[in-house]
RNA sequence: GCGAAAGUAGCUCAAUUGGUAGAGCUCCAGCCUUCCAAGCUGGAGGUUGCGGGUUCGAGACCCGUCUUUCGCUCCA
């Protein structure tokens, strides 16, 4: 595997989705939609059981946080209250020459700035020339430093203008104007400046009006803010509490890539914990090392994880940190721990008018909450699960297997059934054995070819064991088993399965070894 | 969004300067077979991504479009 090049081994993942059915390419037989993708038989079931491992971990494991499942659909004010409606909403030109994109209001906003820089500059050079300098008096009064001001003032004032009116055009033409150029090119060769809303958009009732646009949410976690007191109430939670919950997202991506790594519609699995102001490093330090631990659970290897600071905070953060993963086209982010302090809920506070404190009993004194988030995006943990785990083994003899390594309780099947031949009673007793097993496990049956080929097909889809009839098992009541990861099989008891797939592959054994 | 490359059967790929779309694997039905993809017989599967154009004739050439990959850009 080693000597296969990155860009090769990621395309054989994603051949390797599409080929056993994990994942296809969203409407494909309409050459498909852009960064959108289905999960299949096996992708789904796979996807499901590292939803439930999160679950589990999280709300079935900590009696003091619960799940919810909020709406796709909330209030378009929630958007303003997040900051989501300007903080996705960037106009964007490009300069035709260099190919580089900007944000027009970066450029402006340069633009100003270095005429700030000439008026620190004046202000520099006559503070040297007088003594008992007063830099307002001379700020106020200098003819020169008046009329850069002014200047600035002016593109400012004109800037908002066109800004709030969504002129695009006008903003354009500041640019032009005021002669700004690509640092890279260094021409004024400008493209059209476009609007790039990362929220899509809908809207409500029969009759398309304006006033009733909402949004496809592009986070689940206002959901679970807007819903704080609900639970807190209801509950009877004290702090420090969590709501967790799972569950779609859409973000217009610009550029959408890197196949189920950044999608257009995505699924995060987000838990918010509601602390008392002050403790947030305390817990910040908790939730990193709690998940990680998580992570590492699953096996896939220490070395394939690691933390990255934020430098650059949020503007609702006072501390941050990603836990990334080694894709195969490097480490990304999987998942984000973000100390969020009381920013959403005061904001909501302030959106809503409605009150959002606590009343803590303890110190009989009220306040809005501080907030400690973990997010994971589950499509990206799946790639990251899925792609750990695909490997082209070379073994005796020459011959190569594929196998997927995935961790045993997250593998869409935990055992297949197999007859050795097709005849003498054999599938009958295969069959009897799946009719038992499928209450509790996802088992699957294969009769077809040789019994080294469905080993092989099984391996491809990770199925961590292969549970073969032969004659033996008609005299004494017992089967082979063989290790997906080994290929060594034991010989067991018919009634001895259902322990043994219990032990080895159920999410509840996972659990126990956090 | 810009630039580059690519798109032929489920998969991997062929197809001479423009001249009747093929192979292997897979899949399906059956035979054979007592444990790691390898035997035999038969079968299915294609409007060459899609839409135009040039031509007597286009998988190939031209234009547009969609999708994917890589680089840039953007981003929780």
């Amino acid at each position: 595997m080693s000597n296969i090049k990155p860009e090769d081994f990621f395309k054989s993942i994603i051949g390797h989705c599409k080929e056993y059915g994990f994942i296809f390419q969203s409407s494909e037989i309409y050459d498909g939609l852009s960064a959108v993708y289905d999960y299949g038989q096996m992708g789904a079931e796979l996807k499901k059981n590292i939803r439930d491992y999160w679950w589990k971990a999280m709300v079935q494991m900590h009696e003091n946080i619960v799940g919810i499942d909020s709406a796709i659909f909330m209030h378009p004010t929630t958007w303003k209250a997040s900051g989501h409606v300007d903080a996705f909403n960037d106009p964007l030109i490009d300069n035709k020459d260099s190919k580089k994109r900007y944000r027009a209001d970066v450029l402006i906003e340069e633009h100003v700035a270095k005429i700030e820089d000439k008026i620190n500059k004046e202000v520099e050079k006559a503070a040297k020339r007088f003594e008992n300098f007063d830099a307002e008096m001379f700020k106020s009064t200098n003819g020169r430093v008046k009329e850069y001001q002014e200047k600035i003032d002016a593109i400012n004032e004109r800037f908002k203008t066109a800004l709030n009116a969504n002129n695009l055009e006008e903003v354009k033409q500041i640019i032009i104007d005021l002669e700004i150029v690509c640092p890279i090119s260094g021409t004024k060769n400008w493209t059209d400046v476009r609007q790039f809303n990362l929220m899509f958009n809908t809207s409500t009732g029969a009759v398309t009006d304006e006033t009733n646009i909402i949004y496809l949410r592009p986070e689940t976690a206002q959901g679970i803010f807007v819903n704080y007191l609900n639970v807190q109430k209801t509950g009877r939670m004290k702090l420090p509490f969590g709501i967790a919950q799972t569950g779609k997202a859409f973000r217009n991506e610009i550029v959408a890539r890197q196949f189920i790594f950044r999608m257009r519609e995505f699924e995060q699995m987000e838990m918010q914990f509601f602390i008392k102001p002050g403790t947030e490093m305390e817990w910040y330090e908790y939730w990193k090392k709690a998940r990680l631990n998580w992570h590492l659970a699953l096996g896939l290897g220490s070395e394939k994880y690691r933390f990255h600071d934020h430098l650059k905070l949020a503007h609702y953060a006072n501390a941050a940190c990603d836990i990334e993963h080694q894709f195969p086209f490097g480490f990304k982010e999987l998942e984000g721990i973000h100390s969020r302090t009381d920013f959403d809920l005061k904001q909501h506070q302030e959106f809503s008018g409605k009150k959002l404190q606590y009343f803590d009993s303890e110190t009989n004194e009220s306040y809005v909450p501080y907030v400690l988030e973990t997010s994971v995006g589950l499509d990206r943990l799946f790639l990251a699960v899925l792609s750990s785990a695909l490997k082209e083994e070379s073994l005796e003899g020459g011959d190569t297997r594929t196998v997927l390594n995935l961790p045993l309780a997250l593998a869409p099947y935990k055992a297949a059934i197999f007859p050795l031949v097709k005849k003498d009673g054999l599938p009958e007793l295969a069959e009897s054995i799946m009719k038992d097993l499928k209450f509790d496990f996802m088992v699957a049956y294969d009769e077809k070819d040789t019994v080294g080929k469905r080993y092989r097909r099984q391996d491809a889809i990770g199925t961590p064991f292969c549970i073969t009839v032969d004659h033996q098992s008609l005299e004494d009541k017992t089967v082979t088993i063989r290790h997906r990861d080994t290929m060594k099989q034991d010989r067991v008891a018919i009634s001895d399965l259902h322990s043994i797939l219990t032990e080895k592959t159920s999410i509840n054994s996972l659990l126990r070894t956090l």
